[in-house]
DNA sequence: ACAGCTTCTTGATCTCGATCAATCGCGCCG
DNA sequence: CGGCGCGATTGATCGAGATCAAGAAGCTGT
């Protein structure tokens, strides 16, 4: 993926200048492809906290362009287990839909490029790569899905901490001006301990603990700078 | 699902009477292709304990004929994990390799029919609805790891317990003489802890109590009786 | 700048499940 | 039939993380 933007003439005009022209499921797409998906997705900006109906009613996909997007699985008596995080540029959703319906919600500000059912259907049924990469999307979610049961299943509350902020790390973490790992965390407290199987006073006071011992810093609470990632990564498990 | 058996000449011999026949990938495959499979398609069987080499090397797909099957993923440091089960008939496998290698065991005695990557990629290759059927599959195994991450994350040890007991009903339970759900667990207590997040001893106590309190009868450690199964799913969460 | 809210942190105590430690019971083989 | 061995059960105790309970620190808007 060498070039950043797209400067073939016939790709449409607003998926030159996209984040995610090189990612998502449009990497796969060919200009002619493009068009005809262009023409009827649709870009939709959402705030934080603002839930997404894309599992319910039309089923579909949405290539998540910006931000981060939280989904989630609740008890009846109102336990909830945030079951993922979807980061830009991962194409989020599916085909067929599921028994086990999730709730997604916009973890900070989100912006996606929505692809109806009907249209999704009649690409799939044209293109090879389109259906690979569909299966392809699914089998990372199950990846992760299952790193994921380890990390609820056997780690100690110490290591889930550093786990998430290695996950963060790696889907959105950049190295600051000193050269350091930094991060926002997209989610609260709380929604960390529904991703870790915690409580939102053991998330803090592991996180507490990193900082007393020098292995992050934290400004303001979502800011993360990871002075010591070996350290870090020890700690993970 | 109507006929038990495939009756159609053009079904190769070994096909006819395959459990699996309408289940597993070769549910979606017509005679022909069918025949095309079944050349290439080697059938093997495995005792308990028995490590599995599918993930490893040649990577490619088995259909599970006969048994249970324990994946399995373990930390540096011993503590293991189990990320699912599959029964057949389920599908299992994977076109692409993964960064995350699970190990696979046979749980039970087990009778799988292995497809090598080469030829399912030719079938792939020419095939609309095995391509499909491989991605509803990798979907179904994400929605099943999905919810046991909401088991692991936020449910009590008594939960736990019951989830799992309920879970192997639904794959292979059968109604006893006495029309009661009966089912025989596939896997020891050690593993039984491995999946739920727990120790043996807590899984051996959570049986028990569900025995004293007269929601199940266990005979020889493996087999069970589900004798109250409303009790049973509220015990669930 | 300062209310007033929400979110986070820190502390004290309690509890569920882990750990340590004997048996138990069933299958296996001499 | 009896001894041996492995997996399961049961008991006693411990400890990581939950729960209960104050405060502190950020973000609003005025």
């Amino acid at each position: 993926m060498t070039r950043p933007h797209d400067a073939d003439p016939a790709t449409p005009v607003h998926c030159r200048t996209c984040q995610v022209r090189h990612g998502g499921l449009c990497e796969v797409l060919d200009p002619i492809e493009l068009v005809r998906l262009a023409g009827q997705a649709r870009r939709t900006r959402h705030d934080p906290g603002e839930t997404l109906a894309i599992e319910s009613g039309e089923v579909g996909y949405a290539n998540v362009t910006r931000g981060a997007i939280k989904l989630s699985r609740v008890l009846r008596d109102g336990r909830q287990q945030v079951v993922g995080l979807q980061f830009a540029p991962d194409l989020m959703g599916r085909l067929f839909s599921s028994e086990s319906p999730l709730s997604a919600e916009a973890a900070t500000e989100v912006e996606l490029c929505r692809i109806p059912r009907s249209v999704l259907e009649g690409l799939v049924a044209d293109s090879e790569r389109i259906k690979l990469r569909l299966l392809a999307q699914s089998l990372r979610d199950l990846d992760a899905a299952r790193d994921w049961m380890v990390t609820l299943g056997r780690k100690t509350a110490a290591e889930r901490v550093a786990s998430l902020l290695l996950l963060v790390a790696t889907r959105t973490g950049v190295a600051d001006s000193a050269g350091q790992l930094a991060l926002d965390l997209p989610i609260s407290r709380a929604d960390m301990a529904d991703f870790l199987g915690l409580t939102l006073e053991t998330v803090s006071r592991q996180i507490s603990r990193l900082r007393h011992d020098g292995v992050i810093v934290v400004r303001g609470h979502r800011s993360v700078v990871i002075l010591n990632q070996p350290a870090l990564q020890a700690r993970a498990g």
